[in-house]
DNA sequence: GTCTATAGTTCGATAGAC
DNA sequence: GTCTATCGAACTATAGAC
């Protein structure tokens, strides 16, 4: 063979996929899906449009990629909220700050993950990803059971419901003037609504 | 003008598309936007398929269509249940058992509306029903905190989280073998999320 | 209803790597 | 010399304006 992918090759080629894919998520956190066409991620990334579809099969393909790379960080700092050590009071305060916290810090890029109209290809991702913050949520509630600082509750139904409220409730932030309350305010309906025991002093 | 739009002639469009949005519905229901082709549903309506575009101007028109028809029907359920006299506890039962019942007696066509991947163009109407139906909680909560009933809270964001927490709760219910303690766990998650003096005994 | 603009995708030509 | 990644213009479809 004349020609064969050597490791050289391969590292650009790679780097050129990374460049593309933070070319794409800088330009959803930007403006959101609108603005992510591939013309303006092949410019942004210094590269001619068709060079895109080398790295990925069509736009579709590459939005997932984009929604997979990014949700993948929040669940990883979500679940690193939800295995810190401390009472279950903290550790729920401290999955939600650090879920709304984040969302606010970069909202444009929350509303595209959280509630943005898209493509069905990757409208179908929100669900998966919400599945895992419910499943890192539900240890959490299962510990809280178990360690009687919770009362009896079905934990993967309830994990859910929670992902949802939050979720939900930021959308409205996320677009117009977050009331300066609205992260505390969703710690005490957190704690309230898992029957925490100190929920009505929070 | 050698063509006039009689009454009668009207009468017979508008029937004709009332059953066509039927047919889709139906459709819906049984197997989600999947099976609603647009030969489908002018196959189940009794007409061609080209005739279906004589009513909407595209099959996103008439998903679009059939989501609204069918969410208005949920928006007034909720509605009817949110305005009925009685304390704050009895209403707020009242809607969340209102919404999941009705969800979880159509599961496919709740899965539709609340979840389901679909058109962009469909996705967006979400935004605005679950606006809808935080608006009517919104005006319960906010009811509940001026006859002290509740602890002061901005009923505009809780609301929303109760409208996310409700909907994201029932999806796994909805799609796979629902605990038949479903609507009595949300029951009491609304309650306690509010901080109704009696929640913990619900 | 037609026309125009825009955006996703394709494809032949080119240049550079093996 | 052969192969492949890249380019960028052309194609196609769709949406919005007049």
């Amino acid at each position: 063979m004349a020609y064969r992918r050597t490791a050289d090759i391969q590292a650009r080629l790679d780097a050129q996929r990374a460049r593309l894919l933070a070319a794409a998520i800088e330009l959803v956190a930007t403006s959101g899906y609108a603005g992510c066409s591939v013309n303006a991620v092949a410019a942004r990334a210094g590269v001619a449009s068709g060079t895109v579809y080398n790295h990925f099969a069509n736009k579709s393909d590459l939005l997932a990629e984009v929604f997979r790379t990014v949700v993948r960080r929040e669940v990883d700092a979500v679940r690193g909220a939800a295995t810190s050590s401390g009472s279950l009071t903290q550790r729920t305060t401290a999955i939600v700050e650090t879920f709304a916290e984040r969302a606010l810090t970069a909202p444009r890029l929350a509303y595209a993950l959280l509630a943005e109209p898209v493509d069905p290809a990757v409208d179908g991702l929100r669900l998966q990803f919400r599945a895992a913050f419910r499943d890192i949520i539900a240890d959490s509630i299962a510990a809280g059971v178990r360690s009687a600082e919770l009362p009896p509750q079905n934990a993967s139904l309830v994990a859910a419901a929670l992902v949802g409220a939050i979720g939900e409730a930021l959308i409205g932030p996320l677009v117009g003037q977050p009331d300066p309350a609205t992260v505390p305010t969703l710690v005490t309906f957190a704690l309230r609504s898992l029957g925490a025991s100190d929920a009505a002093h929070a």
